[in-house]
DNA sequence: ATCATTTATCGTATATTTGCGATATAAGAT
DNA sequence: ATCTTATATCGCAAATATACGATAAATGAT
């Protein structure tokens, strides 16, 4: 690749993708259900509900993590982690209006 | 890697993420903008627009035809692509009802 | 102080993505 | 038939993602 053509294009259009890579594995889609199902956060047997090791789940929730759309707060042994509503509502809300907007420009199909 | 996990989640959790993973990149989401704001789907300019050579938008072109989001019909010289609306729908109510289920369980804040 | 438990991080292997130039392909124009 | 134009595909290089085992770190229990 050598080089990185992704700051070239609008900081939304960088924002839409980036939440979107996050979503990009059915592991953390899992994992934001399983956190969802919890009305604690006491997430630990996140690990045992998936199909993953114990490092590759950790990975996957540091991703999510980066991305904003959970918060945790790591205390000694036990971690905890819940989902972060005001990032997820603002991405969900962004994204039905990109869809919002593609849409109204477009009524008849052409192809 | 050597083993993919991904086949292990359900199929909704794969269908999303591939969603996601389409969209997971600014270029793309700027091709289904250029796509949206011709009502007419001539659109060979697309690679005009974009800070991209010919070979890689046509190479993002392609993966959004895989994931269905766009359909094109390749006419000689010049192709032809346009959004695919009704997967686009499908897609966005499914993320939306996603969204619904993830948050009706969890009132509270609890991070 | 040592041990057990839980989670994060490191190192590593492999797969996938991103990007480009070069080339192939396909059709209209001359 | 050849040239031009537009797009797709191939081949390659570099970056990133995915996954795991091993190890570190941090805390509570003994």
């Amino acid at each position: 690749m050598a080089v990185h053509k992704k700051e070239e294009f609008t900081r939304k259009e960088q924002d839409l993708a980036n939440f979107a890579k996050a979503m990009a594995h059915p592991a953390r889609i899992a994992i934001l259900k399983v956190l969802a199902l919890r009305n604690e956060c006491i997430c630990g047997e996140i690990v045992g509900l998936l199909p993953l090791a114990q490092s590759t789940v950790s990975q996957h929730l540091k991703e999510l993590k980066n991305a904003g759309l959970i918060s945790g707060s790591i205390d000694g042994p036990r971690s905890c982690y819940c989902i972060n509503w005001n990032a997820f509502e603002k991405f969900n809300s962004e994204f039905n209006s990109l869809f919002a907007n593609l849409k109204v420009k477009n009524e008849k199909a052409c192809c």
